[in-house]
DNA sequence: GCCAACGTTGGC
DNA sequence: GCCAACGTTGGC
């Protein structure tokens, strides 16, 4: 099992509108990198901490769980989508990713600052200046250590599953 | 809104 | 295959 960190903007997605449809397609992602670990490393029952993107203050708000295999992203086939790629087709997709569950919530948010001043989190690749990576994988035991931080048991998350 | 960091594109 | 130009991300 492995551990990820997914960034969003909470404007486009925010963790209420995650617990709101409960299961969404993480689509939109256009780096391959970040494609790469979406189609050939995450498996079903991963968990990823949700991270606001381009907020203040940016930090990990809550837990997903990766929720089916990767498959075609289909906003890359929608000429109507701000994420429609024309050099992809239906017999040869670019873009893959999976759908994501919602698991919970943190009572607060764990800050990107809190992340960096945790010597617990030292090394965690969203401490690191210029890290644009949307997809990231997590140690498990920075993971543990976040939802320290959050104040949540992780039997709350097994619960939560 | 600024801008540093980084990824992608495309001419050559 | 290099690399300059350009676009995007995302903290601040």
């Amino acid at each position: 099992m492995n551990y990820w960190l997914l960034k969003s903007e909470p404007d486009v997605f925010s963790i209420d509108d995650l617990a709101d449809v409960e299961r969404e397609p993480w689509d939109g992602v256009r780096n391959y990198q970040a494609r790469n670990f979406m189609r050939d490393q995450m498996q079903v029952g991963d968990l990823a901490l949700f991270y606001h993107s381009n907020t203040r203050p940016p930090g990990v708000v809550g837990v997903a769980r990766i929720a089916t295999p990767a498959h075609p992203d289909e906003t890359q086939f929608d000429p109507q989508s701000r994420y429609y790629d024309p050099k992809s087709s239906p017999d040869n997709p670019r873009w893959w990713c999976p759908d994501v569950s919602f698991v919970l919530k943190f009572p607060d948010v764990v800050s990107l600052q809190t992340l960096r001043d945790d010597p617990g989190c030292a090394g965690m690749l969203v401490t690191r200046k210029g890290q644009r990576l949307s997809v990231q994988p997590v140690e498990p035991e920075h993971f543990r250590r976040v939802l320290e931080l959050a104040g949540v048991d992780p039997a709350d998350v097994s619960a939560a599953l």
